[in-house]
DNA sequence: CTGAAAGCGCTAACAA
DNA sequence: TTGTTAGCGCTTTCAG
């Protein structure tokens, strides 16, 4: 049915062998039969068959994508990523989203090591990278994005989620604010406890007390940050600032304090944390944490593949710089608000 | 290095036919055996080699999915669709995006024709499908998604942007809105075409006479949204609305009236198309027609897999319906907007 | 410079 | 019920 090798080595007279040589490049062949091999591939048209090819080579130049059910905006902005990176080195990636537990994780990893992928990026917020390792052939390469690499024993790229959010609460103080809430993300999220750490460092910077009754818990969806603003406004010391450890509850909880009647920037002040497109569309504008995901993407197929340029052997770790976003939802004058970008 | 077949049946006692008679569940087998084998296996931690296997058995599992560098939101919530489906059918996907020219993509069909995949979802609002037809093997399973389909040849899924602009429409004429603008996708693409069809059927029902001035082209990016507006202000025939062909746009033209003041829905209704997140969360919120992305995914799927459920043989088109999700932007009243949901 | 032949890891007749 | 064997489509020694 399909033209195979042994067809094309037919029609031109040779023998799979030169066949083989011509596609490849390899050894020498004279430039006649290379050319009477082609004229026959082309008319043909000829399509090497790639498992047969990867079964000899263990090479199938796939890369393998698991992802965690994440944000949509930031999904498709690291997969754009990690596609182009993988595309310029002639990689294509099977990407698998939506795993929240850890047995699902494993599974997915024992089809990816069946010998389909050449390596493994690896994004799973909520689990610990050694629960992942055990089922992995040791001569795998992987790579982790955003997650626990406890120990430094693996290749991993993240964000700079601690100072991320350091600097935008040390940004909120310096607006004046001084007590400051927080909508934090779950507990086994790696991201939100990060986060959380960088506001608790930048309290203990000024000297500002933390006060446990405005440390709120969410779950990084736009619901629980709503939740969280009503948890909030039923307190006895309102806050004059809220810091969302993601932008979807920084939204939830503008949505409660639209409901409310509650003016923002000048009644509570609030920031976010990932920059997603609707930050810049709401009113007020959002002001909150950038976050290089498409970088992100490309630095993991970088790392996996990119190999030997100098690093040092085993466990490297690249942190990818965040910045904060000034616009009106802190209190930042209108006119700091930066022009908006298309989506 | 890696455990392979062999080293289990020399564990196990028994011929590498029956270790894969156990793991395929094919053909019968003693328990005995059965456990003695499974027992090797777990305890060597031994993974059929999936190359191997396909080589064979002419199945890969896998899909290929060449999308086009479309808007972002839309594009990770059909991947969603795509990947949930093929995992229940225990597929999985290979993910190739940002295809602008057909030549990319005729590149990308090859690769993935190398036997690879075991079937091929396209979506390429910029090309005819007979482009990418002639480098496919014939007995390659593919369908479209959201593209030309000329002639029914092939199988495809696609929504219903046709009706779906057109019922927009028709609701802003039922707000007594007459003298109606868009801003248009670009000629080349699929959805934008019959998106502006559905325009013109519903001008045509009520007997408004189109106006060309009022028909601005843009290419679905919120830039080129605000840039039409901004021509659609220097117009001397001011338009009372405004139909963006995609919500990108609509996002761009709001920004563009933001800044010149104008009041909306007071001054110009606005609609959009697509439903993206951030509609729900400007103010005025966006009247936009709700396309289903994710079952879209999911249909692509359902088409390419269960074949023979007594649809017509070669030659399926499957229409998912849209509708318009009134908010306040078109002139409902405020208490139209429906509860905000997560993104 | 080219061809013959030996596999890559597995499945699927065919025998036993 | 189980083992033997012949490939799947290709690359790659090893001869010639």
């Amino acid at each position: 049915m399909t033209v195979g090798i042994k067809e094309v080595a037919r029609k031109a007279n040779v023998s799979i062998a030169t066949v083989s040589r011509v596609l490849n490049g390899s050894a020498s062949v004279t430039q006649e039969t290379k050319e009477r091999v082609m004229a026959i591939v082309g008319e043909l048209n000829y399509m090497p068959h790639a498992i047969g090819r990867a079964l000899v080579t263990h090479k199938t130049n796939l890369l393998g994508v698991i992802l965690p059910d994440v944000h949509s905006e930031f999904f498709s902005e690291l997969i754009r990523g990690i596609d182009h990176a993988a595309r310029e080195r002639s990689y294509h990636i099977i990407v698998s989203s939506t795993h929240s537990n850890k047995k699902e994780i494993e599974s997915m990893l024992g089809v990816m090591q069946g010998g389909h992928v050449d390596g493994l990026i690896v994004m799973s917020p909520h689990i610990s990278a050694d629960g992942v390792l055990k089922r992995l052939s040791p001569r795998s390469k992987l790579v982790f994005v955003n997650s626990y690499t406890n120990g430094g024993k693996f290749v991993s790229v993240a964000i700079d989620n601690f100072n991320g959010a350091y600097r935008m609460v040390d940004h909120l103080i310096g607006h004046g604010y001084e007590k400051i809430a927080i909508i934090k993300g779950e507990e086994s999220n790696f991201d939100a406890q990060e986060r959380f750490n960088g506001y608790l460092q930048a309290l203990k910077k000024h000297r500002i007390r933390r006060i446990s009754e405005l440390e709120i818990n969410g779950n990084f969806t736009e619901e629980s940050g709503y939740d969280g603003m009503m948890k909030i406004l039923k307190l006895k010391t309102k806050p004059t600032a809220l810091f969302c450890a993601n932008d979807s509850m920084a939204l939830g909880a503008l949505r409660a304090m639209h409901e409310k009647d509650i003016i923002v920037p000048g009644e509570i002040a609030l920031a976010g944390f990932d920059d997603i497109p609707s930050a810049q569309y709401v009113l007020p504008s959002l002001t909150s944490v950038h976050v290089p995901i498409y970088e992100l993407g490309t630095a993991a197929v970088e790392s996996l593949l990119d190999e030997g340029k100098g690093d040092a052997p085993g466990g490297r770790k690249k942190i990818l710089n965040t910045s904060v976003v000034k616009r009106e939802s802190c209190g930042c004058p209108p006119g700091t608000r930066e022009r908006v970008k298309g989506i």
